[in-house]
DNA sequence: TCTTGACTTAAAGTTAACTTCAAGTTGTAT
DNA sequence: ATACAACTTGAAGTTAACTTTAAGTCAAGA
């Protein structure tokens, strides 16, 4: 797969996809003789898997180590699953903090919504008059 | 209230609470009379207000529009209300995309464990032998 | 063969949100 | 009075994550 299609079938830059390679996300893409890029299947899995993990907003530092990781073998499953439990971790306070906001939205825009059927009434009795 | 109790009260440095001031988020902060900021009662509420958005990671644009707006008055309400009701809709989107990872990230740290249990079992059954 | 569009690189530029710095002023305790 | 911590300003520096630019190479169609 060259690296156009990759692009559309996940919708993420041509740019941004040399970046995430240059930042060691994708250490194994191949390159055919005249140096043109070639993604296998696992090179396209890691793609889709980047582009969740950064959707949530775990940081290419952290990706970056979690990936040489897994290339090193078995011998790094603990410290992987390590990673992703602190990740987790915050992600779920990341979400909470998100949810409360959201929360508070709601209420303030409810307060909107009756302030401005008061002004309305306000305005319709002004009319009257 | 001193910028430096201000800056105590809800955790924020006191050069994030200047700086807050400078991009539009605090335009009400007094100073007596000789430069020194008072925080009023008012100023702190919005402190808090700006600490909870930006928590949850509305931009400082955003919050600048939405405070110049309130500081307009009443014929801004409509519009006060669309924007909240437009960055709520930005957060359920972020939340969601989360609570998916978070979820994903469940599925892989389950595996993880269960790869490592395998791998253990392996190495006892070595010892034994 | 020539053009055109996709590919390549390295390096510089951008944006958001701080954060630090330099240089000076003020308020309080001894 | 003097030290010293906290205050002030404007400007420069930092970090993350792209994004754009410049300058070139390669492959396919007219």
């Amino acid at each position: 797969m060259k690296i156009s299609e990759v692009s559309k079938k996940y919708d993420i830059p041509v740019d941004t996809l040399r970046y995430y390679e240059k930042a060691g996300l994708l250490p194994n893409v191949k390159k055919n003789s005249s140096g043109i890029r070639d993604y296998s299947e696992t090179d396209c899995n890691w793609v889709e898997f980047i582009k969740c993990m950064r959707g949530a907003g775990l940081p290419i530092e952290v990706l970056k180590k979690y990936i040489k990781l897994f290339y090193e073998g078995d011998s790094t499953l603990t410290e992987r699953k390590q990673i992703l439990i602190d990740e987790r971790q915050k992600l779920i306070l990341k979400r909470d903090a998100i949810q409360s906001t959201i929360e508070r939205l709601n209420y303030k825009i409810n307060s909107y919504e009756e302030t401005i059927a008061v002004r309305e009434k306000e305005l319709l009795r002004q009319d009257k008059s």
